[in-house]
RNA sequence: GCCGGGGUGGUGAAAUUGGUAAACACAGGGGACUUAAAAUCCCCCGCCCUUUGGGCUUGCGGGUUCAAUUCCCGCCCCCGGCACCA
């Protein structure tokens, strides 16, 4: 073997000996029974990986790592950790992975999967693998199509029509990747926006409840407020402005407006359309239809990635017609401008340039009038704006509200606008309905069949899964929108409510939703005829613990608490946040930059496991950083670890059976008292270097160590090098395996304590002497001995003190002057 | 622009949340043991000076305090996410 030392520690022996006996024993897998039967369960959970070709990197390893070593922990404190692993495999990644290189989703992530468990055997984490998911396969999104049909039955998902990237040449859908520069990746003509008819879940019905739960779980602050954010909670007003004629009278038409600043309604000087409006060919005058209608069309064959990106300048045009603004009773201009969203609001804005950036942006660009309304500290009703003003102040040119603190205002006009018949409070939040169709090849159908008399009707679930059938040809071509809608003799069935020639839904669905539900899943793969058993289901869900990246602070999180909000108001599951506690890992940074096959600064594992273990590779990505920030990978780093195993390896075999010595076994007891401390608050890089403390301390001086000093460590290491602490354990005369029972040490304070303890002695804060004394050492006794210090005395001579300060067992701190 | 996370030796990083800044480790230097090498053990390792001692030092500038990497105010820079959300 490649890495056989002298010291007779050969990682590469030692770990296939505990992978063999992991399997063998089933130390890491359950039965039915088991799962049923377990005492004290923890469901332990990482982000289960999308498997590429490339196989898993550093990073991918890191993560899973650091979960695995708290599910190890756990495991060590006598519960039973469940800790499954599965895959990612359906989605566009795979799809155009294979296109590329000429191949078939079906035949390369079968492979894809077998070179990634392979991996994830080789760093040996815990992994069930009797309880494993693959999205793909279709004994999952059978189940997958299941859940769809939950939320189709409850009228929470519904089909209408979105806006698409659609290239006109190719005839076909994109995605936002593969639209370049405004242009389709492949044949280079511009793409350009359409409508067509597609599948939604809606999620904006929870919008709420997603938010106010967040109260209530235990996640990294930094995911919480990104749910927050993306959720988007606003509170304004919805006010309604009559559309006026050329004669100023009304035509009886309101435009709908949403805005945040109510208080500000005296300052709107006009309103912008946006160009999807459905009013705008209404308020549009005769003379004026063609550059409306050329602009309109225009916005509209800006692709959606375009049509999101900010640009300095801002287009617009006017309508011609006008409306009245209900709080000054002047008649205000209203134009169209793509700048207004038609998804958010109400797809109409009032433009209020003098406190508003973009509408101030927009005015200027147009001269449309600017008004001042607030007044900030040292402004009256007249100053000029040379920008819009967005901070504090007090309303001005607003009528009766003049004088009024911004503060208080949004609700005082708020009611006056509905006193007046003219507005509302309005809650408004920027999270939309999730789209889970794809006009794709690689994902589970949609389990929908299109009648004519029935319209859609669901797959009945007793026909689950609607296979996806192998379509060599799934390329995006000019013959029809999704791939399916190509394969005739698998799109033509009968309608399952009349009988009728009907035809099956041609999309499939998004990636999220396979990976929305897969939690439920994995302690129920015992069961096919069910998506999760409600026994099963009971004892091991919430989730105690997941871990994953930030990349999926927003998405994967929120879809999967929605749908598990969903499946609890259906009643099939009985708690309706499925992650009780997250964090999110970091990042490992490779020559400056995250680790991505773009950056081409991947750093693969298996050569590194070659040359010195997993338990080696494992110690070293845990202890280079925190593992909530990532850190540095540096190849010489792992000498560190390395060296730390061999001479743990060393010293508990050539131990002896003497009693433990006094001051060693104080340090063993304050190394416990820290690493069991730290591993659950996922701090292993600090408990890591308390332990190598620890050894350096047994070991000082090249003294033989005594086995009562280095057994706890033993333990206390299993979880980071699961294997050598296999053997040591073995080695040092027990049977079967550290992980079963209760084997962490257990901390005894009374052996913990210092004797004495080092007091630093500071003259008005500067460091001057540093004395010994006993930990109780009453504090007259210690300012004593502080002030006989001769170093002290030069400093303190001549001086008057005026104070001394005594932080037991830190410092005294003479001061003078 | 907004929201998060950061900025500490040659390097990765620590610091009990206001109490001796730099634990642990990498790299580097010196020594012991050894025929030799590896392994192991011991010592040095922020900067500067007039070196049994003294001064300076946690991105920059102020402040509070006996005491600030930690708290407050104002800046600069880096990383991640969102981005015309009215």
């Amino acid at each position: 073997m490649a890495n056989e030392e002298k010291d007779g520690y050969t990682p590469s022996v030692v770990e296939e000996k505990w992978q063999r006996l992991w399997d063998e024993r089933g130390t890491n897998t359950f039965t039915r029974e088991e799962l049923e039967n377990a005492e004290d369960p923890f469901y332990n959970l990482m982000m289960f990986p999308y498997p590429s070709a490339e196989g898993l990197h550093v990073g991918n390893i890191y993560a899973f790592t650091g979960a695995d070593v708290h599910g190890r922990y756990h495991r060590l404190l006598g519960k039973t950790v469940f800790e499954p692993m599965g895959f990612d495999a359906f989605g566009i990644h795979s799809e155009n992975f294979a296109l590329k290189i000429g191949s078939h989703p079906m035949d390369l992530i079968p492979s894809n999967v077998q070179n990634f468990t392979r991996q994830l055997r080789r760093i040996g984490g815990m992994f069930d693998w009797d309880h494993s998911v693959d999205t793909t396969d279709p004994s999952y999104y059978k189940w997958t199509q299941w859940v769809f049909l939950q939320f189709f039955k409850a009228g929470l998902a519904e089909r209408k029509e979105a806006p698409v990237n659609w290239c006109p040449s190719c005839m076909t859908v994109l995605a936002n990747e593969q639209v370049v520069g405004g242009e389709c990746e492949r044949c280079g003509t511009p793409v350009e926006q359409r409508r067509i008819a597609q599948w939604f879940f809606k999620i904006t019905d929870y919008a709420q409840r997603l938010l106010d739960n967040l109260e209530d779980i235990d996640w990294s602050p930094s995911t919480l407020k990104a749910q927050a954010n993306w959720i988007g909670r606003s509170k304004g007003a919805q006010l309604h402005f009559p559309v006026v004629d050329a004669d100023g009278n009304e035509t009886g038409t309101k435009i709908e407006v949403y805005t945040t600043r109510p208080d500000t309604v005296y300052g709107a000087t006009y309103m912008v359309l946006s160009p999807e409006h459905p009013l705008v060919s209404e308020v549009t005058d005769h003379g004026l239809m063609a550059p409306v209608f050329a602009y309109v069309d225009k916005a509209a064959k800006k692709d959606l990635v375009a049509r999101q990106k900010v640009d300095k300048t801002k287009t617009g045009v006017p309508t011609g017609g006008s409306c009245r603004n209900p709080a000054t009773g002047e008649r205000i201009p209203i134009w169209i401008a793509d700048y207004v969203l038609m998804e958010y609001g109400t797809g109409a804005i009032m433009a209020v340039p003098g406190h508003d950036t973009r509408d101030f942006e927009f005015a200027k660009q147009f001269d449309l009038p600017i008004v001042r309304v607030v007044a900030g500290p040292g402004d009256d009703a007249h100053t000029p704006l040379e920008e819009a003003y967005v901070g504090p102040g007090s309303l001005v040119n607003s009528g009766t509200f003049d004088g009024t603190d911004v503060s208080d205002s949004v609700d005082a006009v708020t009611a006056w606008t509905a006193e007046g018949g003219w507005g509302e409070p309005r809650i408004n939040f920027r999270l939309h309905d999730w789209c889970i169709s794809r006009q794709r090849y690689w994902g589970p159908p949609i389990p929908i069949v299109h009648c004519e008399a029935c319209g859609p009707v669901a797959v009945p679930e007793e026909d689950l899964p609607v296979i996806l059938p192998r379509v060599e040809d799934f390329k995006p071509d000019d013959s029809g929108i999704s791939p399916l809608a190509r394969v005739e003799e698998w799109y033509q069935t009968t309608c399952p409510e009349c009988g009728a020639e009907a035809r099956r839904e041609t999309d499939v669905s998004d990636t999220f939703l396979d990976s929305g539900w897969y939690f439920l899943r994995y302690p129920s793969t015992d069961f096919d005829d069910r998506p999760f058993d409600p026994a099963i289901t009971k004892k091991w869900l919430p989730l105690n613990t997941y871990i994953g990246g930030n990349e999926h602070a927003v998405l994967h999180l929120m879809y999967s608490r929605f749908i598990t909000m969903v499946l609890k108001d259906l009643g099939h599951i009985d708690f309706e946040e499925p992650y009780q506690v997250f964090r999110a890992h970091g990042l490992i940074i490779a020559d400056g930059a995250k680790m991505s096959k773009s950056k081409g600064n991947v750093i693969v594992p298996d050569p590194i496991i070659d040359e010195h273990g997993a338990d080696t590779f494992r110690t070293y990505l845990m202890f280079l950083g925190p593992f909530e920030e990532g850190g540095d990978y540096r190849p010489q780093g792992i000498q560190g670890p390395l060296g730390f195993l061999h001479r743990l390896w060393d010293t508990v075999l050539s131990a002896t059976d003497a009693e433990a010595d006094a001051n060693v076994e104080r340090k063993v007891h304050q190394t416990i008292r820290q690493v069991t401390a730290q591993i659950p608050s996922l701090q292993y890089n600090t408990a890591i270097a308390a332990m190598m403390e620890c050894l350096n301390v047994i070991r000082a001086g090249g003294r033989t160590a005594a086995l009562a000093e280095v057994g706890p460590l033993i333990v206390m290491v299993a979880p980071f090098a699961p294997h050598i602490a296999e053997e040591l354990w073995e080695r040092t005369g027990h049977e079967g395996s550290v992980f079963d029972g209760r084997n962490w040490p257990e901390f005894d304070a009374a052996k913990a304590v210092d004797e004495s303890v080092e007091v630093a002695v500071q003259v008005n804060g500067k460091l001057r002497a540093s004395i010994t004394v006993g930990k109780d050492a009453p504090e007259d006794e210690v300012v004593a001995a502080a002030r006989a210090e001769e170093n002290v005395l030069r400093h303190l001579e001549g001086l008057a003190e005026r104070r001394v300060i005594h932080v037991p067992g830190r410092l005294v701190n003479f001061v003078v002057g």
